[in-house]
DNA sequence: TTGAAAGCGATACCAG
DNA sequence: CTGGTATCGCTTTCAA
């Protein structure tokens, strides 16, 4: 009845055992892993092949009691939104070759943000990059203490983490000003309902600021509706919006997943976009898909986390701690779904009566 | 001049500092932390302010020495695979309010499968989640020697790890059922190029294996294209298809992805879903689109990861070793892009020759 | 250049 | 029920 022999118990190797085999001592061993300095050739290769033979691979666990765990966190707020996808991929490749491995830590529901971060920093990720809107900047200070952190999207004036965002403000006007210049003067803008903490410097927050500035500035309409961060909401408030008020000719969606929840809303109503404009922002993958060919402000996400990823290196290798704020400029991206302005109030009766 | 004073010094209190506060020993705090038996309420009670007061939390690195890292590992072959962000989601929400927290190991382009998977291994998870298709039964039955393992998508006999896979082969007939009671006859298969190892077990394989049974009971010619993981792929070899065979009425996709590439096709050549039928595999989120309407099998991603995400637990939880597959049985969502065969090929001489 | 030994921060056993 | 102590696998002095 041996309680080992059977599947289940396979013990690897440590650096102990390599250390034995290869006749020499654990320092040596470990200081041939890391490349350091003060070790011979002939110790080399001994220690080389010994880990060959035995497949030994460090356990990281270990080696983060010491030193570094060569893993960098990514907190983001949830999964299956498409620009955060673009974030997650810029990371993934920029960090793909090098000693680390990204740790992806998805929030789930409600429970995001924070305990999310801390389970990170409690697994001893040598940097940490954070997405997560809600988190109030003074806690990340703090926990920008103990690591590296890195914070996409918000504009915050932080002194110990870096920030890469892109200017939600050019992105707004590039948006405005495009659906302007196509003779749209009833637009309305679609947002999120924002926590009230920290929502000054979020990006949603500064794109509808800007919205109002410069409706307000050309003598416009401010029509906001707010709804929920998924597709259905969007749906729901757009439709809602479209049929109770006919005179908008155009939709200024806050991101991109909430366009297409109204371009959803568009198509059930029987309307088009040659009634409804549509503009969105992140130009997520399915943006450019002829079938949807939505109109909208690209941020360059794969970019971002790249640049996030590079800003940690830096903070790990050099030893950096002045925050870097990165600022990417946006760009628009003109498609279908945004068309010149057409009257949907009694067409029959416009040069009628 | 201290190098210390300024931002990147704050040491995280350890368990000696809590048990210094609360005055007693160590292994008291370390027995109230983990719910363990024998500790007095007043002794729970000191302990536990102690800990809050210094905003301790225990390094998970050191804990994973002895006991536990409470990480689970989820390894996806790449980021922005819609079927993948299902099992992403399923598995996410099924750990939820655990104290265990996910850690998802993206491989990027080359880099996947193995190295990934030692990666999550070497960072002491407690249990691993597996997907990439590549990695061989051989190494997987090595690696789940060491730790729990589940692997979703693969049909493989296992002896050390559990897996959790759809009915392949009920999803392909379903498909090509429906078509052919549609009335389809010319009906093509595209599916991805495999690595040659194995192949045998994986999904594509097997959904391509039952598309060349049923047509040839069928008395049908098989009609096979083959085309790389992404959509831009799919497009390229569905347009030069389509094109070029114009018998062909329906196609039936080895996944989303590669159907809505074909579908792209079909826009950009002026055809739509009544010329040429299409069905998908997985039921991504876009194929509910009322823009796109995709048919497709739908295998429940968001289930097969939290099932892996159970066995996992149990494996944990009981020390169980005998292995479990488990088999979801996939359901055909009918949707606008099958529709009535209707021949492309001269219609109009159809009824007059 | 190399080896021996002292930690890192938790867990777990064993006396009291 | 509680406190000491060995221990996990690695890094890092410090002598030799």
């Amino acid at each position: 009845m041996g309680s080992d022999a059977s599947a289940g118990a396979a013990r690897r190797p440590s650096m102990d055992d390599v250390a034995r085999a290869a006749g020499v001592s654990k320092g040596a061993v470990s200081k041939v892993i890391r490349n350091a300095y003060g070790v011979s050739d002939a110790m080399r290769t001994r220690v080389e092949d010994a880990i060959r033979e035995l497949g030994y691979r460090p356990r990281i666990a270990a080696r983060a009691m010491r030193g570094s765990s060569f893993s960098i966190g990514l907190e983001i707020p949830n999964l299956g939104n498409d620009f955060l996808t673009q974030i997650m991929q810029g990371a993934a490749a920029q960090l793909a070759g090098s000693s680390y491995q990204l740790m992806i830590a998805p929030g789930i529901g409600e429970l995001s943000g924070e305990p999310v971060l801390e389970n990170l920093a409690d697994r001893q990720v040598d940097g940490l990059i954070a997405i997560s809107p809600e988190v109030t900047p003074a806690w990340l200070e703090t926990l920008a203490l103990e690591l590296p952190v890195v914070l996409i999207g918000r504009h915050d004036a932080s002194v110990n983490y870096d920030t890469v965002t892109n200017d939600d403000v050019a992105g707004t006007t590039l948006a405005l000003d495009h659906l302007r210049t196509l003779g749209h003067e009833r637009i309305a803008h679609l947002t999120m309902r924002m926590q009230p903490e920290a929502q000054a410097r979020a990006p949603h927050s500064l794109r509808l600021l800007t919205y109002e500035q410069m409706t307000a500035d050309a003598g416009l309409d401010s029509i906001v509706e707010y709804c929920g961060d998924a597709q259905d909401d969007a749906y729901a408030v757009a439709r809602e919006l479209i049929s109770r008020d006919p005179s908008i000719t155009a939709i200024f969606a806050g991101h991109d997943t909430l366009a297409i929840g109204v371009l959803r809303a568009l198509a059930d109503l029987g309307l088009t976009t040659k009634d409804v404009s549509v503009v969105g922002y992140d130009d997520i993958q399915l943006a450019g898909h002829p079938m949807v060919s939505l109109s909208s402000v690209s941020q360059f996400g794969e970019k971002m986390g790249a640049i996030a990823i590079e800003l940690l290196m830096e903070r790990i290798s050099t030893g950096r701690t002045a925050a870097r704020h990165y600022q990417i400029h946006p760009e628009l991206r003109v498609r279908a779904s945004s068309q010149a302005a057409r009257s949907r109030t009694r067409p029959e009766s416009r040069t009628g009566s």
